[in-house]
DNA sequence: CTGTTAGCGCATTCAC
DNA sequence: GTGAATGCGCTAACAG
């Protein structure tokens, strides 16, 4: 069914079809009406690639995350995703999974599909790998990257701040008359490195001594959540053997708080009374364990929604700043 | 960048690019290098729709889901993009909400992208409404569908045998040495009424009754697991109050079984030692909270790639059959 | 107001 | 082996 076949129903030319179908002016109404009626009754839809074709618009937007399955991610992905549809867009979205190389290979997917903007969320896009891909396939098209930075001139930013946050974290803990504290660091993306730099920045001003002396680190590639519990509780262990008198643990995310939880429970150490824990996404996680997690709320769905509005603006020319920066808000609960 | 202007470039025909592109035979091996190299240099890169245009594949398929922010649907949509993508397919994927008008555009949008494919996650696919989307929209393409039905010529299904996954746990309960049982049942999708169907058989087979009886349901429309785990709040408390002498509850989905286990706790009721509780879905959350939740595996990783497969070989013509079955498997943890 | 023509980027005949 | 011509479904520019 093309426009051909519904042109010769109606008696009239294809470009008529056309113009009924785009709603343009100059056709008269009595023609309208029927090639409308036409439409309808064959259950006509236009092949929107061919469309394209000419119109050098595919309407498609990419989103480039590590792994949907992390609950933050999939937020992120669904507020996107209804912008984007709300304005016409369809998503293509892929989860890439660590590996750099891995992630330029979906990017020249994304331009095979003649993507008119990218949205990348998460800091680990910001590798110069990426940056190469983008500049090699995806050239023109603007790039917002959610809580990250890629220097180059069609990108776009919208961050967080974590430090920022990390450090408020740090002084709830206080407030609570926690004097040794740990941190418990992920992967160190360059967002994680942010919390880090946070956490030692209120360290410090603490009086409380290096905050990297104080860190522990989570290693792993798997993004999985269970596989990010799993880190947790390992982790949990080291700090535990490392630092005995450890009496509040901050953790880079709220997965590995939990496999952290999981791992003082078991050893019968209360959670807040002996040692206080907090996590930072404000994920689903944090009200399903027990005691609830105290964390960052880093406003995933704010950021990602403004990310869309970024690119949507950017589409128009209209974006005002390549940078925008959002605040995170601490959230207290049975943790702390 | 066209085939034309690496043809200039080559100063061979466009024919002769599209040959090498496609590794077509019939073309000196010297030519080949020559224009192999050109493309390579040059970032070239195939408009994959103009392609489709001419071939008549897309190479696009769509996946539909009520809400991804869901964890086992999430888990599906991870499991089934991995998949197809492997095997050259782009998944556009749709969050479509509850509506079935909704989910009817969503298959209109799927028509117009020109998928070659759709996978329907979920029950409340088998819908009217969107039976006659599809048989309007997608009469031609293979429709698999995700533990639900779908009475067309063009669809498959992919079942997994809940009715007696219910049985199952309503087993463990008895094991347990519970006799006063209770039902949670979120929105009376086919899926959740086969679940209800088992609860009931199981029931009565113990002499414990009429399964309806012991019945709540948690209504509402909402499908985000925080909307879901406080509906499971609610629930509870009707439990409680209208059979207080329940000493287990099955509920139908693992984020009910966290509200409800919510609500017992902040009654400082035990789990399982004054009630005993199990979920289904085997999602992350029955291993974030405290006890452990016991749950019905329905195996969703395996069912998705069952559906990918499935769809695949209905592209293939080779497909063995149009209804598959897969078991569950009770996964006992500390809150039975 | 409407039809004719051309061309988007590509693969595929059919000649040569 | 390679090139010229054609058409996929659609929109846009230009006639009329």
């Amino acid at each position: 069914m093309t426009i051909y076949d519904i042109a010769k129903k109606a008696g009239v030319s294809a470009s008529t079809v056309s113009r009924v179908i785009n709603n343009k002016p100059g056709i008269r109404e009595s023609t309208r009406k029927r090639v409308q009626k036409l439409l309808d009754e064959s259950g006509y839809t236009p092949d929107i690639s061919a469309r394209g074709l000419v119109t050098q618009a595919s309407r498609f937007i990419g989103i480039l995350i590590e792994d949907i399955r992390v609950s933050h991610h999939t937020e992120s992905v669904y507020v996107i995703e209804q912008e984007m549809t709300r304005h016409g867009y369809t998503c293509i979205t892929f989860s890439t999974g660590a590996d750099p190389c891995q992630k330029a290979k979906y990017i020249e997917i994304l331009e095979q599909r003649r993507v008119e903007g990218v949205i990348l969320i998460g800091s680990m896009f910001g590798a110069d790998e990426v940056r190469n891909a983008i500049r090699r396939h995806l050239p023109e098209v603007p790039v917002v990257i959610v809580n990250g930075m890629l220097d180059l001139p069609n990108a776009y930013s919208v961050l967080i701040d974590e430090e920022r946050g990390t450090e408020d974290c740090v002084a709830l803990l206080l407030r609570k008359n926690r004097r040794y504290l740990a941190y418990l660091m992920d992967v160190p993306t360059p967002a994680n490195l942010h919390k880090l730099q946070g956490f030692c920045t209120a360290m410090q001003r603490a009086g409380l001594g290096d905050g990297k002396a104080h860190t522990v680190y989570a290693p792993g590639m798997d993004t999985n959540p269970i596989a990010s519990i799993a880190r947790g509780r390992e982790a949990a262990k080291e700090i535990l053997q490392k630092m005995p008198d450890t009496d509040g643990i901050l953790c880079s995310t709220d997965a590995l708080a939990i496999g952290c939880l999981q791992e003082l429970q078991s050893r019968k150490i209360r959670v807040p009374e002996d040692i206080a824990l907090v996590g930072v996404d404000n994920s689903v996680y944090g009200l399903v364990c027990s005691p609830t997690l105290s964390t960052l709320d880093n406003k995933l769905a704010e950021v990602s929604l403004s990310s869309a509005r970024l690119l949507l603006d950017a589409f128009e020319q209209k974006a005002l700043s390549r940078k925008l920066m959002l605040f995170t808000e601490v959230i207290e609960r049975e943790s702390s």
